[in-house]
Formats: C-alpha cells, sequence, structure tokens
DNA sequence: GTGAAAGCGCTAACAG
DNA sequence: CTGTTAGCGCTTTCAC
C-alpha cells in the first residue's frame, strides 16, 4: 500500500468522481439524511474508491469543535535501564533476574493512570485525546501546539507555570489536576488529601490508641503534602493530641530521603508510628525500621499515602490512602466538557473521595488474636 | 480568568495591535530572526496581552506537517473495581485490605509502556501525540477522524480492521505495531517473539537437561502467539526432541484458562516442564502446580512471555521472555517520521530484541549447590 | 435536495 | 525587512 500520499483526495476530488457539489458530499459525511439515497451512495462509493479521510484540520478551521481535548503531564523520565546481561544466546540476552534486578519498570509512574482514565472518558465520548509533556525543553511551544489544536486543556499540577496557563486559558478552558486552584481561576479536579490523612491518621491515634507519633512529610512547595499535614493536625486536635509531642521531619517524597530521616529518628527514639505524606517515603522508613531489627506493626506502625503498586508488594505490604487516579483523569475530561457547555460560571473544584487501605504495616487492629 | 472564549484572537488582532501585517505576527513565530527586533517586540508584546493562541487547525491547514502523530490502542476496558468498604469514617472509606483485595490496578494492560515510549519519543522530536481507543461504537468515525489530524499513524495489531487501515493507509503512514505487517504493506515494528521463545525453550531443553514437556499455546488467531510456537518448535528441532513427545494445549492467554488446562495436564500425566505462550498464561499454569502440591521449580518449570509485572511478584517468581513495550512505543514514532520523509521505498519491518529473566519458577541452574 | 459562495486562521511565495 | 495575496479543505448559509 505504500503507494500514498500523492496529494490525499479531498471534497473537490469526492465532488468530482461522484458528479456532485462538494457541498453535497460535506452533507453526506455530517448529516447523510439530508441527502437522497442515490446521491449518498454515489458519494459514499467514490469515497471509498478514492481513501478519502476527511482533514480534521479543515475540519477544525471551517467551525465547530475540534473534538480533541488534551492532556499536559510531567514528562516522562527517559529511564533507559542498563540492566548487565550475564548471558548471550542467539542475540537474545538472557539475564539471571532471580535478584530483580528488573526495574519496577518505571511503570508506577502514576500518571499512567490518570491517563488512561482520560482515554477513557474522552473515547466514551467520542473525544480523541492529545497527550504532551508540558515540561522540557521546548515547553512553551509544545503546549501552545497543544493549546492550539484542542477544545479544552487538562494539565496537571505544576506541569506548567501559572502565566502560560493564563495565557492559553484566554483561548481554551483549562483544568488543573491534582490541585484547587480556583484562587487563579482555574477549573480543578483534585483529591481530598486532607480528609484521606485525617482519617488514617485517626485509625492510629484512636483506633488503634497511639500516641507516639512521628510524622514524614514531603517537600514544603507540594501543595499535596500540604493538604495532607492539615488533615494530620485536624486528627491530632479531632485526639487531644498535643502537636508538640509529635515529631515532623521534611522529606522529598522519595525513598532514598525518607530512609535517611526515619535512621536518624529512630536513632533518637522509636516512635510507635511513623505517618507519612507519601508512598515512597513510607517504603523508605520501613526500609529504616527493618534494617534496625524492629517489627512492623508489632514495633512500630507505618502508613503511606497514594496506593502505589509497590506498597502492596512490600515486605509487610503498607496501609495507605489510596488515590482514584483513573477517576482524575475521567474527571478531568468531564470537567472540561462541562465548561465548554457552561463557559460562564465560576470557577469549580471537583474533590474525589480518597479510601483508606489497611495492610499489615498499620493493620485493623493491634490484637492479635481479632482478624 | 473564566473571562474567556468571546472569540479567541487571530492573527489580524494581533497585526492590527502591533500595527503590522499577518505575515510579520506570522514570521515572528516561525521565523524570529527574519523580524526586526523592534518590530518584534511590538508583536510579541501585543501576543502577550491579547492572549493570542495560533490556531493549530488553521497552520495545519495552511500546508505542512500538523506535528502530530496518532496512536491507536485497542481501547480500555472500563474497569470499574467494586471493592466491598468495611468500615466508613468521616467520607472516607476504610478498607481491610490485608489479603490484598485490591485490583491488581488493571495497570499491568501492558500497553501502558507503549504509550509512555511513544510520548517520550514524540516529545523529544517535538511532537504531539494523540491516542484513541481503535476499538468501541464509533470506531469508524474515531480512527477516521484521528488519521485526519495526524501526520502518521501508529497502530497496534488486531486494534482496526485492514480495510479501515488501508482506507486511511492512503491518506498517511500507518505503521502497525506487534505484527509484521509487510506482506498488507505496512511498516511495522514488532518484537522478536521466535527467538526470545526459542531461547528460553533452549534453557529448558538443553540447558537444564529436561525433555518431559507441556506447552501451553494461546488463541490461535494470534500472531504474536505464532511466532511463538514456531521459535518453540524450532528449539525442539535443535535439541532433537521429538514434537510428538510434547503435550500441546490451546489456552486463550487468560490465567484461568490455563489453570483449568494445567490441572487437566497434571491429571494426565505431570510435566517436568510447562512452556507457557504468555505469563497470564504461566501464571495460570503457577496456580495449579502449586493447588496439587507440586513444587516449582523442583517438581515442575514453568516459563512465561511478556515480562508483566505480576510476574516479578508470583511465588515463585516467572522466568519469562521480557518485551521492550517502551522502546516499542518509540519505535513507532521512528518508524512514522521515517516514513514521513522517506515516502517511497518499500514497507519496512523493525524487530526489536527480547531479553529472557531467568528467576526462580525455571533459574539458570536445577543444581541447588550452583550460585 | 442540491449548488454557489463566503469565510475559518494561517503560511508561503512574491513583490516591494 | 515587511506587506500583499493566494490558497489549504471544509462547513454553512442562502438561493434555486
Amino acid at each position: 500500500m505504500s503507494t500514498q500520499r500523492t496529494a490525499p483526495p479531498t471534497v473537490y476530488d469526492v465532488a468530482a468522481a461522484a458528479g456532485v457539489s462538494i457541498a453535497t458530499v460535506s452533507r453526506v459525511l455530517r448529516s447523510p439524511d439530508a441527502v437522497r439515497e442515490g446521491t449518498r451512495d454515489r458519494v459514499q462509493a467514490a469515497i471509498r474508491s478514492l481513501g478519502y479521510v476527511p482533514s480534521g484540520n479543515a475540519r477544525g478551521l471551517a467551525g465547530r469543535r475540534t473534538g480533541v481535548v488534551g492532556l499536559l503531564l510531567p514528562g516522562f523520565d527517559v529511564v533507559t535501564d542498563e540492566r548487565p546481561g550475564l548471558v548471550t544466546d542467539g542475540g537474545v540476552r538472557v539475564v539471571d533476574d532471580r535478584r530483580h534486578v528488573t526495574q519496577p519498570t518505571a511503570s508506577a509512574l502514576y500518571f499512567d493512570e490518570v491517563l488512561r482514565g482520560a482515554e477513557t472518558e474522552a473515547w466514551q465520548r467520542g473525544l480523541a485525546l492529545m497527550v504532551a509533556a508540558g515540561r522540557g525543553p521546548s515547553r512553551d511551544v509544545i503546549v501552545n501546539d497543544v493549546a492550539g489544536r484542542v477544545d479544552g486543556l487538562a494539565v496537571l499540577a505544576q506541569t506548567v507555570p501559572d502565566d502560560l496557563l493564563e495565557h492559553v486559558a484566554r483561548r481554551i478552558p483549562v483544568v488543573v489536576l491534582a490541585d484547587d486552584r480556583r484562587s487563579r481561576g482555574f477549573d480543578s479536579v483534585s483529591v481530598d488529601n486532607a480528609a484521606g490523612m485525617r482519617t488514617v491518621a485517626a485509625h492510629v491515634i484512636a483506633g488503634l490508641d497511639i500516641r507516639s507519633l512521628a510524622y514524614v512529610a514531603g517537600p514544603v512547595d507540594s501543595p499535596d503534602d500540604h493538604e495532607r499535614s492539615i488533615g494530620f493536625r485536624q486528627a491530632l486536635a479531632d485526639a487531644g493530641v498535643d502537636p508538640a509531642s509529635v515529631r515532623t521531619v521534611h522529606g522529598d517524597f522519595g525513598r532514598v530521603r525518607a530512609r535517611e530521616l526515619a535512621h536518624a529518628l529512630l536513632e533518637e527514639r522509636v516512635p510507635r508510628a511513623v505517618i507519612c505524606s507519601n508512598d515512597q517515603s513510607a517504603l523508605g522508613v520501613l526500609d529504616a525500621v527493618v534494617a534496625r531489627g524492629l517489627r512492623v506493626p508489632e514495633d512500630v506502625v507505618v502508613t503511606g499515602f497514594d496506593g502505589i503498586d509497590a506498597g502492596r508488594f512490600s515486605t509487610p505490604p503498607l496501609t495507605t490512602v489510596h488515590q482514584p487516579m483513573g477517576e482524575l483523569g475521567r474527571a478531568a475530561v468531564r470537567a472540561i466538557v462541562d465548561r465548554l457547555d457552561h463557559p460562564d460560571g465560576p470557577p469549580r473544584a471537583v474533590r474525589l473521595p480518597v479510601e483508606v487501605l489497611l495492610r499489615e504495616s498499620c493493620p485493623p487492629s493491634l490484637d492479635p488474636s481479632a482478624d
């Protein structure tokens, strides 16, 4: 078939082949019922035999919506995993992977699910999705480019600077994910971070009757982290725990840093519970606790936030607050469509519920006899 | 900001505001160096103050490439996981997840990685990616829609029927993923299924000196499965094993079906090795083997194909042939760009290497003292 | 029902 | 360096 691209056929070609005007061709495509059957058949035959595919650009230009929504993600780190091949055999590398040298596929990149959710929702509404990395050298160009060819844009928090966002927002509706930006005038879809943290912390404090706490926070500029720490403080207040009695350290949401922090923390004094602002940190804490010969949950209970896969497979499995990532993506597309239907009205913020998953690192009950 | 969409500004608006012609505005955008600095500044100021974002549609129409490549995936199954919430607390559902009730996030959907790879490559080349599900009710419409607004299209095998594919291929280059379609005239990017299976099977037969084999194949219409079975037969021939001595069953690439088949197989006679055409099947076989009280790898060794995450976390971890999914996506974008640069020439097929990952279910050696 | 004609917003010669 | 002028391929009144 590589006998192609010799100037793709246009409405004119189809019209000529079918012996009608271009207007009729257009009608056959957009409102088939408005055309007499015989005429319609001839046009459709011409379309088939010419291999005609309408130009989306021309369509979009000529009016109406493009039927495309955009999604800007923070950009993918190019993880070129350089595993050492141990044996080679017939051109196929053979690796002894019993120690699981294999990378965590870098798949845990949490926005995979967001992407899939958005795609699903777009698909169900007959829309196409345009995805791009909102970062990188040509950031501005890409963002403008995408903004120029979609009906609406969903942007993951902190992937595009505010001024750029405000610029494109003058052309199309923009919805920010994972950060309530109503103050800036943007619609947003986010997760109920505060309630989630409050609930899991309440479980630790009141449910398990633990008052010796440590809190591993994230980077100070993270809106997510900020909300979670608010939820944490609410839980303290609810239970009448003195905030000053809680040792708090600030990590970077990373596992390595959390491990270091946890070691220092445990060195000083072992808390009965370590509440973490995200899962990666919690896994780092788990590393440190185990390394010191302490048992989880018997000696220390640990909780995370996010619900990443690694937490399901850790030893012990990690209690966490699960965020509905897929739903985030879906809600984003819905928000865009809503805004397109109702251009006016104040910015709206959708809050999605989270879910506490109690696993072994901080079980429903500390009573061994209870389930 | 919701003060928007009052007919977005156009080049004309910018030109008027800056006191220049539309051509100059266009130049400032496309080749800034061709415009005197003072003029350029005025235009850029106008762009900023008007909130001007060029229309991608108009750009695409006016000539040149759109700068967008399309990716058609098989479509996402909408997995609405209905987990039973055990406790409710302050609006946040609390779930006892100690038995890992949580879904495998459905994340293992293998094309996540393909998608990310494609995105990465596109991003690095300054292209945007348009993603859509190649299935579903409005399949034809969506496919045409996407095809009408991209420069080239990558399609995952079996997501779009050939006739539709051939139709759009007359307009833009199409590359098929995971299936060598040169015969149909399409460029393709696929994985070396045969060599992978041949290598892993050779390891079992010659490396481990096992000759009592069973083979769990996939659905008959799968091109992947077909190639893998060819590789398997080559391995048999290489080692001088009589194919007739191998019991072969056909599954559906699913875990459940494989489990059933394995039970029947084991009932009749326990083979020393079960080679499976994909990981899901291998996991099903593992289920059955363990259920019957047999040990892996001591009594039965099992191998899979794909390299899904679940295989890393199974008990025991699964030996498999890993496919470079991310690379598939990247290669697809490269293939499209290549084809755009060289519209003529015969269809080309890119073959990506696979990698055998030896894990506990079929270790490098059966000698317990080794390694 | 169907055709004629006027753009949609931009790029790319081609003149100045 | 900058302005003029054609279209790019399609949708959409408005007549017939």
